[in-house]
DNA sequence: TCTTCATTTTTTATCGATATTTTCATGATC
DNA sequence: GATCATGAAAATATCGATAAAAAATGAAGA
């Protein structure tokens, strides 16, 4: 019933049940992300409508929700735009993003029982396989990467047993993940941030949550310093 | 040209140039944390549309930003009720908000100028007098305590210098407004409150981070910890 | 009496059309 | 030559109507 967004991906079977508005969103989201719809770009509803065949209702009300996330600004009888990038914001939004992720790795690493600890070390070790492809670099392999570096920073998280923390958190790294793909060398040294992560595991399964948010926070600031310094180019 | 909705407040000036989608949002958003409607009650856009003399259109972009920020629940298909109060939540909501409140007032005491540190006094001042007035307790003054409360506690974050901070806190903020709306004695003793903001303001002037902040969490723990026994009863 | 299935009713989601607003270009006035 | 008005042209916001889905109703069979 639903036809296929212009997107990437094939219909996923969760489609079935779905309103055009969701999935008008999840798109929108996707591309936005990705860049594929660039930082400031105006975001005509005409032109939306015809590329992603949709009627014009459903494609406001997945902008309202963007705007509500901050990933697309809307200005009233001005329409809607993606919402620009900027070095200052930038640095701002890693001040949110780390206050997040060290208290809710704080709590984990409190609560989190033995299951937990497993995820983690999986978690990692998945990202250590990732680090190794990364030398034969292609988009593909980049994208993996992110995933699982994304996956092994959730895991150190998902004990914290707040969902409202997490769901914080998953709104600022949408924005953050924007700034990453908008770098052009992608990542420094492989071998700088494979040694940082395996600090922070170490430091996770030692329990020590004293040193887990401190590395956390030295991983973030050096992240984003980089990111930085490319974005004021 | 603007027809003014149904709720209490006059248009103001800044309703000319606004659009329907963001006054109906204002709206409904006052109504939810008021309480106007109810936790868990179902919206349904036929009832609205009458309530609020609006089409069926901007309501639902308006709902649709509502659920992005969660005061709203939006299932495909089966429309959107006001999301429910619950302990459990509570509590989660209470880390996440703690954690982005201590973080917001060490940066704002680390970077905070004379006019920051004064405009905390004077709103504590503030605070002050509508806490001796609560002892005549009417419905407007203690509308007035509640302003002058996040006046306060808003003055001792203004200076953290990030937007994304101040951003994710208000919408926790307005969350948690809701469970102090319901809650039935809204208040304890007002000596006990007094005194805990006045510690804070102390360890603010004294530009005592590690202090403020501490202060802070149990601030909040034990204003969480009321709502919590009533809302389990 | 309790299910189960079909049918009606209600509610929701979506579209196409219209009215409103803004933007841009053109020309008039100082 | 610059500024301001005026009027198209484009884009946005909103409505009413329709299509689609879920819930409610009721009838038939076990």
């Amino acid at each position: 019933m639903n036809s296929t967004l212009r997107t990437s991906t094939p219909t996923t079977k969760a489609d079935e049940n779905r309103t055009l508005t969701e999935c008008v969103n999840e798109a929108l989201r996707r591309d936005i992300i990705s860049g594929a719809h660039r930082p400031g770009e105006k975001l005509r509803i005409e032109h939306l409508k015809k590329y992603y065949s949709i009627g014009p209702t459903p494609l406001r009300e997945a902008l309202q929700r963007l705007s509500a996330d901050g990933l697309v600004i809307a200005i009233g009888n001005r329409g809607f735009t993606v919402a620009p990038l900027d070095a200052e914001e930038l640095r701002d939004l890693n001040i949110a993003r780390t206050a997040l992720e060290i208290q809710a790795v704080r709590l984990s690493i409190e609560n989190g029982d033995a299951d937990w600890e497993a995820a983690v070390v999986g978690a990692a070790y998945r990202l250590n396989k990732s680090d190794a492809l990364l030398k034969t670099k292609g988009d593909d392999v980049l994208d993996d990467w992110a995933r699982a570096n994304e996956a092994f920073h959730l895991a150190t998280v998902t004990a914290c047993d707040s969902q409202w923390l997490l769901r914080m958190r998953a709104t600022l790294n949408a924005q953050y993940e924007r700034y990453r793909r908008a770098s052009v060398t992608v990542q420094r040294q492989d071998r700088e941030l494979a040694k940082e992560h395996q600090g922070i595991l170490d430091a996770v399964t030692a329990r020590d949550a004293d040193r887990a948010c401190r590395l956390v926070g030295e991983h973030f600031n050096v992240t984003t310093g980089t990111l930085i310094g490319e974005l004021s180019d």
